[in-house]
Formats: structure tokens, C-alpha cells, sequence
DNA sequence: TTGCTTATACAACAGTTGTAGATAATGTAA
DNA sequence: TTACATTATCTACAACTGTTGTATAAGCAA
């Protein structure tokens, strides 16, 4: 217990303070306004903290996004202990469930979500999909190619929770009964090696 | 056939031959150098347009990448005439053929891809591709919800073919052979409403 | 042709960006 | 404490952005 993850390692106590300090006003700014409107001078601004010292830390503001976003989402994964598990269906669905209600927060706590908010967003958080699916699939051994099946799935799964979050017209189902009508769509790709044949439908 | 695509109807010439110059420079720096180290300047400058007349089209330097791949793809569907076809194994066999090189050749043509224009390219494609599958599924009928499998279709498709496209190590197959290969995985979303067991391996 | 409309060129503007160099403040270890 | 290393601040800079107003040129219709 005594390390902490990569991101909390023994920092000088003035990079923590400011990269939080920046991470705080990013935060408060999207609540406020779209992010392409967000520029570097806003955040240093609100954050008190000099504009110079900001590159000292990202590369610019696209950056920024991406780190918040991988802290994120990693603490949802977390919510549900889904860093580093075992598969099972359970996992599955919750990992479904984790994906839907993060995408639907991030439209709901930002004013307005442009595409590149939009973009950053699916990047990070299929990749991280994509690197804990590879994991199940490494423990169960998958009947298809490993990558491949690790591709498919966590595409298909942020693909169907973006297009579920974007459900206005019909009031959407809940998260949780989503993932339950989608899992047949997804469990294909965690078959182990056994040959079932189509008995189970 | 007096009428043309959209994006040919009779326009000022004067307009056509700004739009033109305009996607000709932009091309040939894409081949030169990454698209965000391209400014608007570069590209005015050596379409020889002015700069504010660049804002009189494009919004800025995304929505003419966007325009841009809009264009390259369509004429890409077209090449293998899936512009407004029908659904056959054949022909999905050919989608996933055309979306696979027109990703390797976005990365060929272009010097140093940056995410940026990955990302752009990713979300243009993939659109198309789920508008013309949805097209596909409303003639066919299908077993599941139509949106659905339009999503999870495109997002496994174009997920699929970029994964093919950044293959390094070992040798990758031809695209039509890869299109085989993962043909069972994506077609399972254009089964018909009769149920047909197994019969067709 | 004439007259009207629309597109482009040009120049100037305030605001943002990313970088660099010098200085001051802070953390750390002896 | 002192001495050293790291970090933050401050200032200035050239470049790019997106917009505006005006003048010129090109298209088009009578």
C-alpha cells in the first residue's frame, strides 16, 4: 500500500498544487462553456497561476483534456473494481454500464460538448476499454485471434453506449437494462476455446 | 443525369475555382507535412487566395479536412459502386475492402499523420459507413434493433480495418483477405428475420 | 450595353499561442 | 542554518487566428 498509482508518486508539493490547481479551474471552465471556446489564458486565469508555468506542465490544452479524462474514467473503472479483474458477465455488464453513465456525465457536466471534447473522449476511453477486454481475454484465451476480438469488442461497446447516450426522442432504458440487452451482442467475442454450437439461444 | 451530386450544383465559378484551389493546396501539404503543423496562412498563401476568403468557406482548417475527406470517401464507395446498392455478402465484403484502404492510403498520403487528422478521418468515415449499412438493413429487415446493428456494425467494421491498417510486424494479408477473415463477425448483424441455423459455413 | 449582385482582395484589428530568458520563490538535503 | 536544485513568475516576442470595413472585380440578368 504504500505505493500509490504512477500518477500520485512523490511529487514536489508545488507540481501537485498546480497541476491541480489548473485541473480544477479546467473543470469549473466546462461546466461554463464549451471546450474549444476554453483557451490556455482562461484556465491559467481562473487557476492563478502564470500562463508560462501552464506548458511547463501540457503540451496545450488538448493535452490537459486527455490527462483529465484518463483520471476520469480510470476512477470509474475503479467505482466498480473493474481495474484489473477477472471476466465474468457481471464484469462485462458492469463494464458496459460504466461506459454508458461516463459518457452521459460528461455531456451532462459540460455546457457544450463539441466534437473535439467529444473526440478526446472516445479516444481515451476506448483505449481503455480496449486494454482491459485484452486483459479478460489473455486470462480466458479467446476463440478468435486476441486482438482482433479485443478490437471488435471495445469498439462495439463505445459505439453502442455513445449511440444509447444520444437516445433522446423515446425515453431511454436505464444503463443497466441497456448493457443487459446488448450483452449477447458482446459476450460473442469472450467464448473461450470450447465449440458450443448454437445451443445456447 | 442533369442533375449532379449536391456539392456540383451550379455554383458561382468563381466559387468552384476558390473551393478547388483552396482543397489542391491543402492536399499537396498534407503530403508535405502533418495537418497541425498546417495553417490557414500556408494554405492561402499557396492556393494564392486570399486569407479572409478562406473564412468565407470553411470555418476553419477542420471543416475543410472534413470536407475533404467527405469527398475523398464517397468517390472511394463509388470506385466499387456501393453508392445506393443493396445488401449482399459481396458487397460488405467490398466495404470492408474500400474502408480498409482508404485508411492505409490517408496514412500513406499523408506525411506525419497526427491524431487530429486520424480522429477527423475516423469520425467521417465510420458516419458514412453506418448511413450506408443502415440503408443496407432497412431493405433486408433485420433481426435486431435496426440502429443498433447499424452502430455496432460500422464501429466493429471501421474499428476492425484501422486495427489491419496499423499492422507492423508480421506481413498483413491483402485487405480482401482480411475482409474474409473477419466477414463472420460483421455479418452476423445482416441476418434476415428467418433464423438459419448454421447451414451456410 | 447597363445596372445589380456577389465574390474576392486588401489592410488593419484585438486576442491567443507557444517559446525564451531572466528573476524570484520554494522545496530539499547536508 | 546554508547551499543547491527545482519550480514558478514575469516579460517580451513573433506568429497565427478570426473578424471587420472598404474597394475592386467578376458574374449575371434585363
Amino acid at each position: 500500500m504504500s505505493k500509490k498509482t504512477a500518477s500520485e508518486e512523490k511529487l514536489d508539493p508545488r507540481v501537485k498544487r498546480t497541476r491541480a490547481l489548473i485541473e480544477q479551474a479546467f473543470m469549473a471552465l466546462l461546466a461554463e462553456k464549451g471546450f474549444s471556446s476554453i483557451t490556455v489564458q482562461d484556465i491559467t486565469q481562473r487557476a492563478e497561476v502564470n500562463r508560462a508555468t501552464f506548458y511547463a506542465h501540457f503540451a496545450d490544452k488538448y493535452a490537459l483534456l486527455e490527462a483529465a479524462i484518463q483520471h476520469a474514467f480510470r476512477l470509474a473503472l475503479e467505482k466498480r473494481t473493474l481495474n484489473a479483474c477477472h471476466f465474468s458477465e457481471a464484469n462485462l455488464r458492469a463494464l458496459v454500464v460504466t461506459v454508458c453513465e461516463f459518457i452521459s456525465q460528461s455531456d451532462a457536466h459540460c455546457k457544450t460538448c463539441d466534437s473535439q471534447f467529444e473526440t478526446l473522449v472516445e479516444k481515451e476511453v476506448r483505449r481503455q476499454i480496449q486494454e482491459l477486454v485484452e486483459l479478460w481475454l489473455e486470462q480466458i484465451g479467446s476463440e478468435i485471434d486476441l486482438k482482433t476480438a479485443a478490437t471488435a469488442a471495445s469498439w462495439t461497446i463505445y459505439g453502442l453506449a455513445l449511440q444509447w447516450s444520444r437516445e433522446k426522442g423515446k425515453p431511454r432504458p436505464k444503463a443497466e437494462q441497456f448493457a443487459e440487452q446488448i450483452l449477447p451482442l458482446v459476450a460473442v467475442y469472450f467464448k473461450p476455446r470450447e465449440v458450443s454450437k448454437t445451443a445456447q439461444g
